[in-house]
DNA sequence: ATGTGTTCCTGTCCGC
DNA sequence: TGCGGACAGGAACACA
């Protein structure tokens, strides 16, 4: 589900609740998401204070005052939704069915919080992590040694910061005979990229999908970098893109999908001007590309 | 080392 | 309406 604009939204959305507060209880409903959760969970939370929520590539990370960070993966399904306690509430979290039903409903989940995993309590909120499909991950990881986690030590630069650009992004390409989609697909060549905004840069940049990663010229790989800078950052500006159920913790609809010019927009016009193509689908790797034949070489 | 296919899981939508 | 299959924002893993 969230690529790196959506990731960045949730970021923003639960900072104000959760910096600087207290984790006064935790609960881990199952011992695992993805994979199992790391060892007394919920108990190692408990009693922390949130330094910093940062963010890195698709990895939320919660800085905690005992030199730990809180990492979480949202998957494809993952959210978390925040809701504000009513003031001096000492009823248990496991005992405050109004607040999961809330926590249901805004998530549209008829199931009745069936996939609500991980629950948080702070001294000013409630945190639920919901996530249907079960492919989000936690685990608790030193902070000062945080890039050496097994999930963040192979990922790429962060396309919005310094360490990202031409020479990096042409020295990833380079010699690579796999097409540039699923190139720019692969955390390790450039980080956060997922296949919204990848079919989005692309287009913006007028590359082929299908052409092979190390033939780009020089030239169109620079543009290439300046697109996706383009594309994340105008993502981010409307709030990441709600497809399905995708919500920002603040309960707000994204709306960058309505900005797309081809994900999901098969059989559609092109959105560029003077183009009379047609957006087509086509499957690279097992996952669906979308790009406009005519003006994408 | 690279590239690709499979797999995890649940929900939704579309055609018959 | 029910049923089966395709498909979904990810990415680790197995294997050529």
């Amino acid at each position: 589900m969230p690529e790196l604009p959506e990731v960045e939204t949730v970021r923003r959305g639960l900072e104000p609740a959760l910096v600087g507060r207290i984790i006064t209880r935790a609960e881990a409903r199952r011992p695992d998401l993805r994979w199992p959760l790391p060892e007394r969970f919920a108990e190692r939370l408990e009693g922390r204070r949130i330094e910093a929520l940062a963010r890195r590539s698709k990895y939320l990370l919660a800085h905690l005052d005992d030199g730990m960070t809180w990492l979480t993966h949202l998957g494809m399904s993952g959210r978390f939704t925040v809701f504000a306690r009513d003031g001096g509430a000492t009823t248990p979290l496991s005992e405050t069915p109004g607040a999961f039903a809330l926590a249901a409903q805004t998530a549209g989940d008829a199931g009745g919080g069936r996939h609500d995993h991980v629950l948080i309590e702070t001294d000013a909120a409630l945190l639920v992590y919901t996530d249907p499909r079960r492919f989000g991950a936690m685990d608790l990881w030193p902070t000062a040694e945080i890039e050496t986690h097994p999930l963040l030590k192979s990922i790429g630069p962060e396309p919005l910061g310094n360490a990202f650009h031409v020479d990096s992004l042409a020295e990833a390409l380079d010699g690579r005979s796999a097409s540039i989609k699923s190139a720019l697909l692969d955390q390790r060549r450039v980080a956060g990229l997922g296949n919204i905004y990848v079919c989005e840069a692309l287009w913006r940049t007028g590359i082929d999908p299908r052409r092979a990663a190390g033939g780009i010229s020089r030239k169109r790989v620079a543009e290439l970098v300046d697109a996706i800078r383009a594309v994340l950052a105008d993502a981010i500006e409307a709030g990441g893109s709600s497809l399905r159920d995708y919500r920002q913790a603040t309960g707000d609809l994204g709306y960058f999908q309505h900005r797309f010019a081809v994900y999901d927009r098969e059989d559609q016009p092109c959105a560029r001007e003077g183009c009379k193509g047609v957006v087509q689908r086509v499957v690279q790797s097992g996952r669906s590309t979308f790009f406009c034949g005519r003006c994408q070489r």
